[in-house]
Order: C-alpha cells, then sequence, then structure tokens
DNA sequence: GCATTAAGTCCAGACAATGGATTAAAGTCG
DNA sequence: CGACTTTAATCCATTGTCTGGACTTAATGC
C-alpha cells in the first residue's frame, strides 16, 4: 500500500518544506527568495524563513546582486555554500581504490586513487587502505575549511542483509560496512553502502550523461557488468538492493558455462576478461597493492590493457574486432531483455564499455532496433559515460549529498 | 532528487494522517481508536477526529464490540465499511471481457464476463461492449446500494501517452481511454488504464498469492506474456509505464523470428499460441464476438485448448510434453535475466501459465537454480497465481480501492 | 525629489497537531 | 451492592507552522 508509515505533525511539514526549499535554491541558483515564493508556492514569510535555517546550517549563502530585470527594489540572491559542509564517496574495485570530497554544489574539491590489484586481497585490508585514504583525504579537506558530514562507498558486488558478496574481488559475506566504519572518521550521518553500478547511475544522472534524460539504464562494465536504473531522478535498487545483476543475464542458452553456476551468462561475452581473453591480449601480472606504497600507475593493469586492445582495434587486428563484435552482439541482446522489462530512454554504457563505446554502440544500437522497442514505439538511445571511471565514486558522493538535501536538519 | 514538487500545508498533514488511519483500520480491522493511536503514533484526539471523518465518507464503521481483553472500558471497534463505496475493474482479453465490483473490504460483490473473440474486432465495439458490461454491473450495484466511485481498466497491452499498443488484440494506438470513459456512468474519480500484468501483479498482491510476499514478479502468460513487479506494496512500473514486457526478451539469438521485429523471444516458446503450435493442438474456429449475444461458453476457445492440452499431457502425449518442456526452458532463461536484473523473492505463474504450472515450474525452478540467484544468495520461490484468470480485473478494482485509500477526501 | 515597482519583514489569524484533565464504561473486590 | 481500578473516549488549552495582508526598504525613472 502507498500509505505512509509514520504520522505527520507540524515538524514534518516544516521538513519537507526546507527540503523543498533547498532543492528550488540547487535547481535555479542564483535565486531570490522572491522567486522561491513564486516557484515552490510557499508564501514569501516562509520561504525566508527557511532560508534563514539553511544558511544557518551553511548549506546556502548569499551570491553576489545579479542586475537581473527592470525596476524595483533588487532582491538578495541565494546559492548553495561552497562549504564547509563536504561529503565523501569512495570506491573499491577490483585495480584501485578511489575517494573524493565534493561541496554542496557537487563540485570535487579533493580526488585520489590508489592503485593495486584488490582481487583476491583480503577484504579487511583492504578496507584498511581504503579507511587510510577517507582519513587522508577528510584531513585535507579540513585543512581547506571543508567538514565531511557522511560517506558512501561504492562496490562492485550485492549486499545481502550487512554483509557484502563481491565474487570478483573474492569477497564473500564480508561485513563491509562494520568494518569500513571502524576506519572512517566520525561523521554524523550514516555510512552507505551501494553497488558501484547504482551508484555509478547516480554520479551519470547528476553530473554525467544522465542530466537532462528522464529514465536510463547504466552499464558498470568492468571484470563483472552492472546495471544500474534511475526513473525519474530515482534510482531503482529491486527489493533487496541486489537489481541489476546483467551480467549474468542470459545471451546464449548454449553458451560457455560462467562461474556463477549457469551458461552463456553475458559477462562470458562482454566482460573485461572475456573480452581479452577472446582478443588474445595477455594477461599482465597482476600487481599486489601496497598500502601507501609509492605511485603504481593508476588502475595500471587494467587500463594498459585496455589500451593494448584499443590500439589493436585501431590497427585492425582481426581477433580484436571478433572480440568487440562479439561482446557488442552479447550486449545488444542483453539489453533487448533489459529494456524490454525496464522501459528507460537511455542507456549509458559505463567503464570499460566507455572506452569500447565506438566499437560497441553500433551493435547495440542495431539489436535493440531489431527487437528493444517496437512495442513501445522508440528506441533508447545508447551513448558513452561522460565521468569514465569516476561515475560511481561522484555517484557516491552524490548519494550522501542527496540525503543531506532530502533532510538538511540531520548535519545540525 | 527526491524532493516533493509541492509545498507541505496544514491540509497535507491531515490528508497523510487520514490515510494513515485508514491504511491501519484496513491491516488491523476490527480495531479500535485506542490501537490505532498506539500503533500510529498519532495522539487519541486525531485519531478520534480522522475516524470520524472516515465514517462520514462511509468507508469505516463500527464493528460488533468484540470482547477481546480484561478489565476496563472496552472499546468501540471500527471496520472497513462494506459499501456504499465500491470499485469497478474492467479487463479486456482477446477472448472475453471481464467485470467485477468490490466494496471498501476488497470482497468482491459483482462478477460478469462477456465471452467473445475480440482480436481483430474493431477496438470501439470492443469498448464499447465494455461499457455496457460496466453500466450494467454498475446498475446492479445501485440496486443493493453500491455506489461506485471509479474505475480501472486492464488492458494486454502498452500504453503510450494516452494511446494504447495492444498487438494481440489488432490495437494501434487505440485511445482507449477517452473511448472507454464516453461510454461509462460518472464517476468521481477518473478512469485508471493499465497492463493486464501491472493490474494481475496488484490483484495477486492482495488477494492472491502474493499476500506475504515481500516482492514478486507476476507472470500473466497469454498470447502475449507480460510481467509485473511489486516491490514492497508498490508496483514498479519502469519510466513510462511500459516495463514488463517480458514477452520479447531474447531466449535464444538463433530462434524463430518474432512479430516483434527480433528473433528468439520467449513469446515464440511459451506464448499460448506458440505452445498450442508446438503441441499440435488445432486452432479452434473464432467464434466473433456479439454484443450482449447469448451465452458463449466464457473464454471458450482458449479455455477449451487449454484443456486439450492438460488432456493429452495427462496421456502422456510426447509431443504436447516437449512443447511444455520448451516451455519451460525458454521461460527459465528468460527469467533468469529478470530476477537478475529485478530481485524479486517470488515469481508468480498467472494467466495460461497457471493452469500449466504443474508442468512449468519445474523446468523453472531448476534453471533458476543454476543461473538465478547465485550471487545473492537465494532462489526465488516460484508458484501458481491464486486467483487464476481474474488477477487483472481483481488488480484493476485493487487499483481503484488504493487511490481512494491513498486520498480519502477525493471521493467527498 | 517624488512616484513607481518590487523585495523582504512583520504580525494577526487559521489549522491541525499535542498532551493533560475529564468523563464514560466496563470488571474486581470487599 | 457500592467503591475502586482500569481502560476508552472526549474536552480544551497550548504549540508549531503556514497564510495573507500591511508595512518597510531599496532600487529605477521622470
Amino acid at each position: 500500500m502507498p500509505a505512509p508509515e509514520l504520522p505527520t505533525r507540524a515538524g514534518t511539514m516544516r521538513e519537507r518544506n526546507l527540503a523543498l526549499v533547498l532543492a528550488e535554491i540547487a535547481r535555479r541558483q542564483p535565486v531570490t527568495r522572491a522567486r522561491l515564493a513564486e516557484s515552490t508556492g510557499l508564501t514569501k514569510t516562509t520561504v525566508a524563513a527557511q532560508v534563514a535555517v539553511l544558511e544557518r546550517l551553511r548549506l546556502v549563502e548569499g551570491a553576489q546582486p545579479v542586475r537581473e530585470g527592470s525596476r524595483g527594489r533588487p532582491g538578495a540572491p541565494i546559492s548553495l555554500a561552497r562549504g564547509p559542509v563536504a561529503a565523501l564517496g569512495l570506491e573499491v574495485n577490483g585495480h584501485y581504490l578511489a575517494a573524493c570530497v565534493v561541496d554542496p554544489t557537487g563540485a570535487v574539491r579533493l580526488r585520489d586513487t590508489v592503485a593495486g590489484d584488490n582481487r583476491g586481497r583480503d577484504p579487511g585490508e583492504t578496507l584498511a587502505a581504503l579507511g587510510a585514504l577517507a582519513r587522508r583525504l577528510t584531513a585535507l579537506g579540513a585543512d581547506i575549511g571543508l567538514d565531511v558530514v557522511g560517506t558512501a562507498v561504492a562496490l562492485p558486488g550485492v549486499r545481502i542483509g550487512d554483509r557484502v558478496n563481491a565474487p570478483n574481488l573474492g569477497w564473500d559475506a564480508v561485513p563491509a560496512a562494520a568494518l569500513l566504519a571502524g576506519a572512517l572518521p566520525d561523521q554524523r550521518l550514516g555510512l552507505v553502502v551501494d553497488n558501484e553500478a547504482n551508484l555509478g547511475a547516480l554520479g551519470e544522472l547528476r553530473y554525467g550523461a544522465g542530466q537532462g534524460a528522464g529514465s536510463y539504464l547504466y552499464l558498470s562494465g568492468e571484470t563483472g557488468i552492472g546495471a544500474g536504473l534511475v526513473v525519474d531522478g530515482d534510482l531503482f535498487r529491486g527489493a533487496h538492493g541486489a537489481a541489476g545483476e546483467l551480467g549474468h543475464v542470459v545471451v546464449d542458452p548454449d553458451g560457455p558455462a560462467c562461474g556463477c553456476g549457469g551458461a552463456g551468462c553475458l559477462e562470458q561475452y562482454a566482460g573485461l576478461d572475456a573480452v581479452m581473453r577472446a582478443a588474445g591480449v595477455p594477461t599482465a601480472a597482476g600487481t599486489p597493492a601496497r598500502v601507501g606504497g609509492p605511485g603504481d600507475d593508476p588502475a595500471a593493469t587494467s587500463a594498459s590493457r585496455v589500451a593494448e586492445l584499443l590500439d589493436r582495434l585501431g590497427r585492425e587486428d582481426r581477433q580484436a574486432r571478433l572480440a568487440v563484435e562479439r561482446a557488442g552482439r552479447g550486449l545488444g541482446i542483453a539489453l533487448i531483455g533489459a529494456v524490454n522489462l525496464l522501459d528507460p530512454d537511455t542507456v549509458v554504457l559505463g567503464g570499460v564499455h566507455a572506452r569500447l563505446a565506438d566499437h560497441l554502440i553500433p551493435p547495440i544500437e542495431a539489436a535493440l532496433a531489431r527487437g528493444g522497442g517496437r512495442l513501445r514505439g522508440r528506441v533508447p538511445t545508447v551513448r558513452a559515460s561522460a565521468l569514465g571511471s569516476e561515475s560511481a565514486v561522484r555517484g557516491a558522493a552524490a548519494t550522501v549529498l542527496a540525503r543531506v538535501f532530502a533532510d538538511p536538519l540531520a548535519i545540525g
């Protein structure tokens, strides 16, 4: 039933209107109180009171008086503040750890990456290294007047209860939130743990290829392939937050066996390892991660293999071309299913697939044109991610910001 | 952004609390004001006021004083009223028109069906016949003190804007809402037009196999195959309400061509026509629909063909067995994809698939056990619909009720 | 310099909630 | 059988938030 579970009282009303005013400031900044009153439908009195609260929370601040119109008393424009409130986004990937700190405007104020192979590494060790990275960035943030109020972390896996399964990291039922929380500095909001595809989708939504698209499906292509669906600016998480496992959609029931127990899963056609194997690009020797160790080339192993593949494609290497075509066909078939089930306007290729987009998009679009839209009268457009490998960290930070925006008083 | 679009005022607060109290009465009826105050978190004063409003709307009424506990003044129990407020559910199917009237408790007070082949029939004629059925039931309802406040209609197609595409009815861009609205009696709430799989899912949720299941995927198997996903009691509609087209998920890229332009779609394996063709059950001569004509056997053609198929299966007819096994395998493959993308707890087979459930569930479960849950640690259970061919009409009526419950003042 | 226009603030009033006091209706116990 | 206890329901003063009209402030234009 679509009925609220909690009683609505005067305080609830105020909270909701506060969030409404803040959202409107974010959308139209810089904007005067008078304009806010018009566009929200609240009275000038109420808007002024809410803006005062948001100023006290340091989420908004007065902007330069912009001469905008004609006569009359000029308004005092309000904009999102560039601090001190800040959000921390984290990401664990097979080949690197990443972090970024963003201010309320969404601008990235700090970013850092630690390269190294996290596959098969002890989860506690990986998360300790991530915690160290988080503390370092939080301290750097404090130096430039940023106060991190909350953190979200993107993982290439599925959360079940408070445990995380991430087969491509070798994680099985890892209590990631508990392990990481101990390694993070104190914060006013709780830690959010979510899938990299889900958070990547949110990152693209706010800062990348998803802006303006009403709804879209974001593909996170690495060793595994995840999908995050955004409908009307909201993430669809499925029943238990484990939706979007596109990698194990069946592309060909007579296809090769997959580690999941099935056969012909998309991952066996379009996953990073499968593509590299089919293309004959040799496996780089895994460089074990060293905590705080001197600079490995960020994401070296994976990135250089992709570069090698792109190079071969440029040289019209037959095996490379066939491998990518095979991946494109597989993605097309899987996406026909996904589009029929989820009905997005746009499909965004992220992760490694973004770098291969020029080669993948034609076969995908061909498949979708045949089978993925005849009924609904339109075929979704396919495009590459705009944020590249940053989608997930950016999305993680955006998630924290979204929480602040939904309930600004929580940081006070 | 998860920010509200409209300002929250005192009236909004009252509306939400009214819906909260009504939902709580529906969940716990019969229940006293004191209990409602406890479980909603509102004060007794507020609950009493809200209950008075609901009584004035004739949505709830006093029940028999139930001796329930110990000492003290006994409370006056409140229950959902059995009238006069009522909702009308309608359905257009390839083989019949159906309607039912339910009271606020969800009990079916009236039902009726008109058999006949609606495939290829002029949409205006079909909808006029449906309108006549609706008026007849509304009038019968008035005789027993029921006042129909709103209607929803289930169609085997996809709505695009205010037009409906229903390939299996031969409908192309039919303005169904506009055509039907003219044929319906006046009502206080608007007409809802939705997909039969979506509404079937809601029907099962409230009255059938979905009760208690946190989230589940309902399959509507007729000529086409649709799917409706319910998560936490809410229907997932996709971006434009066109999600759930399971019938055109690709089961085998080298499979037979499909009318949608693709190849190897599930519909070619597990759709009613495909199964019958594979099983060698002859096509019954289509009996054209006659408006108000004397009783055809309800849903005759389709039902008798299914009976014939079941009969052959009982006699261990090899061709029939192979046809159903093929359908089961196809469903299994498609459902691996759907389960990975949508993450339901339960899969409910509806429509024709419900009648074939004994033969379909084993191969489906086998497929899901292999590929549809290893990652998330559990495999969804598969079961047959409890409402059979009534899911969609019941769900349609339930949708209207849900609107009343979400905003009770709308019927005042 | 004064009229005009628009932004922002002030304040009484409305509305729906809260919470404590009161009344009502049963059982329990002497 | 009547006083006491217990629980339900109502009454009423208070509180918090929004509304809407009146007022003040700050600019432009003649």
